[in-house]
DNA sequence: AATGAATGAGAATTCATTCAT
DNA sequence: GATGAATGAATTCTCATTCAT
């Protein structure tokens, strides 16, 4: 009755897990409650009891996808070490994008899948989260511009978008692409350095 | 009975059409036969006196979307002047891209959109088709360095993989992208002249 | 192809009747579409075809059962001979209406048996065609007090609504209605008469 | 633990008064536990501490709907003054009547619009205590009958019906009818005295 | 070349009910 | 007394597909 995870917690966690893989297998027009439920050991009916519905669930989805990686990705960057080079600095930003995308049980993915076929109001409800991301990205680079680390002569709004939609399309077109992260950190470095 | 375009010949444009469009907007798991009969103003039965089964118009969508965006861009490489600058020369190539991508009634939309949710046959069956398209790319690139208007400190496969990557993702993140086109343009070509 | 009775028209008459009987049985939201499809020898899905949604199908099951009671009432009053006495007329009536009501395969006591449990926009659109049926007791009250057949110390609006309610009552009340049908008949004549 | 009103008993009640809006609104097939519960302030499960079934809770909400109208009749009946007209007594009836029909927030109103599609055992626990009423307008006919103050040249158990199934319409066709209670105790006094 | 009518499987969701806590 | 968590069956509805016409 007062365990620190309560039972809810555990099969909410469990739902989120499956429906996280599911997403990102099917899409959200594809996926069904029913593979989901199957794969977190419960029947459809009771997924009711934790989500009011699909697109709850989805919500849900996103909001952990997406926060789960930005901590991620702002871990990574945190962790850089003061007297790294620029270029490492640099690969080891990339390299915790790409690793959040790849290595976290489908919930980054699952977002990367979604995102461009969902509902309209799940799409607005989902944008500020979206934002919170890409601004991890943004103050690096700026940060990085400052300090002469990262080349001025590009708009730094339109740089991060590239950067982004770059690594997160690594997350369909290439499921090794991890063998190939240092690859991709290293390109970025080069481009990016002044 | 002896048109040049025959009567099914047209019907399966429109169908092709319509195809484009649901699959660019709910993906290949959520589109619906129903609404795509519709939009092309048939019967669901009838559409298949054109395609034995979903997938084969899946199919018939994606070699649709990935050609006309290859020879689009292909088109586009084609037609910068023999005296334009390495800036001017990627600027082009980068408008060719997203030209294709959104000016196209969602018809290479519908590939990106559809391509990382694929079934393992379909994808299988695709990806060819996406090599070719991958590969006016890398020759332009290579031509590129060759020429000496592209840098050549970097892996010219993994820097297609990214400039793909990064104007693809701009089918979805941002819909009013094309309105940025010129700067994202610009923004690679600083990048990738030496 | 040019049945008098196209298929669809010889199958939806039998999801009327199957609907009609179920919704006697079992109210508005009791009813079941597995049940009717059931008796009316289809499978669920195929109901959508004539159909497109149960609300539908409710409001073809009303306007199905009250146009043909009202068409039965007509009837039923407009062969009352020329030369009946008052109670004669009176009792003509009010059997017309109770054989439109028990000897319908349930068209009728659908209507009666639904229409208290509606939800608001099926309650708006079936409105109308219960006014209708209605006029044809207001026109028959008024033309007996106009003729001297029928009292006319008591406001004839008020008195159709106590005569219909009190006939359709016997829809449910008393599912052996029919065999007191004349006494039924009886009474009211005897009440009615000045 | 000592209340007079014991806590359950309150709780009872409070699931009673839900119980029967949502069965008025919604018919025995169409109601739902959980929206009684919702509205009694409680979850699902907690009405089974009370009720052991829904039939049970149905039945349970006949019994406090049709008792309570009695109740309500018989006193209605009881406060005639000794001194009243025919017409005066039979519109005091009358009104009783309607009162506790439409002021009873549903507990009578839930009785008329469950009963015609209650299941056979329902509808058998049932029928005595729907006697039980119908007795009290035969007992006030007949006496009324034998005083000289209602005509006695009907069947009194036929008039019981018509007088009852007309009263009880009015739950249904008219929500605004309270507002002509007195239009109709006027004609059905008009009607039965002789 | 296209439609009409149907099917079986599966979709999301709600149901009444149970039972340990 | 009441809740939290789950279940299995049922709900309405949509799916891709078939096939006679």
């Amino acid at each position: 009755m007062d365990d620190l995870e309560s039972k809810a917690a555990r099969t909410r966690r469990r739902i989120l897990d499956a429906s996280a893989h599911e997403f990102a297998l099917y899409g959200y027009g594809g996926a069904s409650l029913r593979r989901i439920a199957a794969a977190a050991d419960l029947k459809v009916g009771s997924l009711y009891f934790h989500f009011k519905t699909k697109d709850e669930l989805v919500a849900a989805t996103l909001v952990d996808g997406v926060d789960w990686a930005r901590t991620q990705l702002r871990a990574a960057i945190k962790a850089i070490p003061a007297d790294a080079t620029p270029q490492e600095r640099i690969r080891l930003a990339v390299r915790g994008h790409l690793e959040a995308l790849h290595a976290s049980h489908d919930r980054a993915a699952a977002v990367v899948r979604m995102v461009d076929t969902l509902p309209a109001e799940l799409r607005a409800s989902h944008s500020e989260h979206e934002r919170r991301f890409a601004r991890v990205w943004l103050d690096f680079l700026r940060e990085g511009q400052a300090a002469g680390t990262v080349r001025t002569d590009v708009n730094v709004r339109v740089l991060r978008d590239l950067v982004v939609g770059a690594l997160n399309s690594t997350a369909s077109v290439n499921p090794s692409a991890l063998r190939s992260a240092d690859l991709i950190a290293e390109t970025w470095a080069t481009l990016l350095v002044p």
